[in-house]
DNA sequence: GATGAATGAGATTTCATTCAT
DNA sequence: TATGAATGAAATCTCATTCAT
């Protein structure tokens, strides 16, 4: 059913587009009229919300990092047990990834980066920051090992986590809530002081 | 003073330019004629060793990921104790990432996905397959737990490497010896049934 | 606070915003919401005054020309002495340089020309015609030598005349009252049968 | 009958397309792929050559220009009397434009002004210095009034010059042999001290 | 009448690939 | 076999004009 869309859906619009065929198919390999054609534009309305194709990118690179941002930071119980803690930060990551897989495959994609501009990677670096506080603090009060430096453990952690989803998307594997809590916990010995 | 040189030096050359520019700036970002002023050969004659832009990606592909199979797997002493087997592994993904950074780069690059061939995705699965399979014996001699399966520690684990190194060359770590002798140990203690 | 306005208001305010951005970055180097920006009204609304583009173009110029008709020809005393005359013409000419610099910019681009339409043209031609009709008579009371055709003396004198201002506008000189007067005596000097 | 053309024929058919093209309908009236078709070359050809169409006016614009330097100022004999040396320098102006009307009327376009760069600019400037520099000297020996600034002087008599071949095109004028020695003498006593 | 977001044809420019030498 | 200038399809972006509100 067609719907009369007001200015703002149409920038919406835009930018949803963008996200799938992005995430499908990379920036460099998307024309933008493939963009406006599935938003249902003109190209030429695409250059009223963006002044180019690479604004275009970073403006959805930052909405949808700033989305992931949120989910993994907002009302996080930072006086929860570190464990608790620590799964909770995994299950954000989980429900993001689940519930916005073009978002979050958009996010890991690389060919992005040679249009990313300044304010984007500041806010790329921003979105890890609180956890990486976390894991320095834990590391001081003996929870973590501090034979490992934070952001080698942060990277790690990241690191594994963004690969057991790639491995899916790839058809590697198909995972499970019980593998999910697995690679979870795995994590969780990887820096663990002793095991608790 | 020019040399004259044989098809196979050309040939190398043309491969050997195209993995320095495309490590630099991703395979979408590079046009042809720059492959060819890089291995100071004529535009044309890439296109008598390779069909297509296409095709010499995909070359490239398998040549490096190919090398980097022998490196890994090359000699490995099947027989060694588990963790000395480990080390070794990690030792050869840090030689590998260290001793050739535009193949490692180039390798990790997302940008040439679309490009890939049914051969080139082939010979990706086979790289990790004997580890795979160690893994899984290990898992079975009650060396590695039993709770997460062998792929979700593969992909897990080779994330955490990629993502480590990833991190180096975006700027937020300076790895040393120590930060990658730890990083291996974390690894080594995320499977482990119990610590050695 | 914002004043209601008639529809002439409207329409003067889109010829003098025109007015304004054509003298300074030419016909071709404006978009048309440009001018509807500056006049303060909707690009649309241009569209209710002026049918398109081009005829707000020829409107434009031929307002303009008029204009400058009216400045050159209107209560000219054509019992005067010739050398008078002259120098009310040029009088008048740099009165309407001086006053109307954006007009005369804007008359002497070149860039409107295949804009403009016969109407348009033959308007320009009527502007300097009572000129030419006089010149035409000094020659033949012998005031004016008759051995240059009066559309050459023309021609000479009125490019002169623009090129002087062209001259100034470009950088080239800052033209006194001195410089005009002695301008307008050299004119005077080249086509009079013997020095007055 | 198709020639085989060098290199440098085809830089020189794209500028030679270029200026008939330009001339007729001024610069932004002539979209690249209309020069390429009349030069008988691809539209990426063009930009093997010259950068951008905004470096091709340029270039045009400095090679066109030197053409007309060259004419003007080459091999003048500056011991000649002064009113035969302004009658060659004025023979010199006429021969440029009969010989080369088209790049006189691309000279004299007004719509590349925004795309001219410092170095045309320079060169613009460079070409009448000669004879502007020859005026003063006029003027300091008497043979030329001082009662006009010398830049006046060179602006007047180059206006008029242009507006005199520009009337022409314009159908207003056809001009005689008799009427452009006319125009010279006429612009002689412009400026000349006592009738000579 | 007025608005200004939207349109899409057409402009400039790029680049994988070809082919005459 | 090697060359690299030439090609032209396709990319990005602009802007005169329209039309739903």
């Amino acid at each position: 059913m067609q719907q009369a869309v007001s200015s703002q859906d149409k920038r919406a619009a835009i930018l949803d587009a963008a996200l799938a065929v992005f995430s499908e198919r990379g920036v460099d390999g998307v024309a933008v009229p493939e963009i406006s054609a599935r938003a249902r534009v003109a190209t030429g309305t695409i250059y009223r919300y963006f002044s180019s194709k690479e604004a275009l990118v970073n403006e959805l690179y930052r909405e949808q990092k700033a989305a992931l941002g949120r989910r993994l930071n907002e009302g996080v119980n930072h006086k929860a047990e570190p464990r608790e803690l620590f799964a909770d930060w995994w299950a954000r990551m989980v429900a993001f990834a689940r519930e916005n897989p073009r978002a979050y495959r958009f996010l890991e994609l690389q060919d992005h980066r040679p249009y990313l501009d300044e304010a984007s990677l500041r806010l790329e670096r921003s979105v890890l920051a609180p956890m990486s506080a976390r894991v320095r603090r834990l590391q001081a009060q003996g929870v973590f090992r501090s034979d490992v430096r934070h952001e080698v453990m942060m990277a790690m952690t990241w690191g594994a986590f963004v690969n057991l989803f790639k491995a899916e998307r790839d058809g590697f594997v198909k995972l499970t809530a019980r593998d999910i809590a697995a690679a979870r916990d795995s994590c969780w010995r990887m820096f663990v002081a002793s095991d608790g």
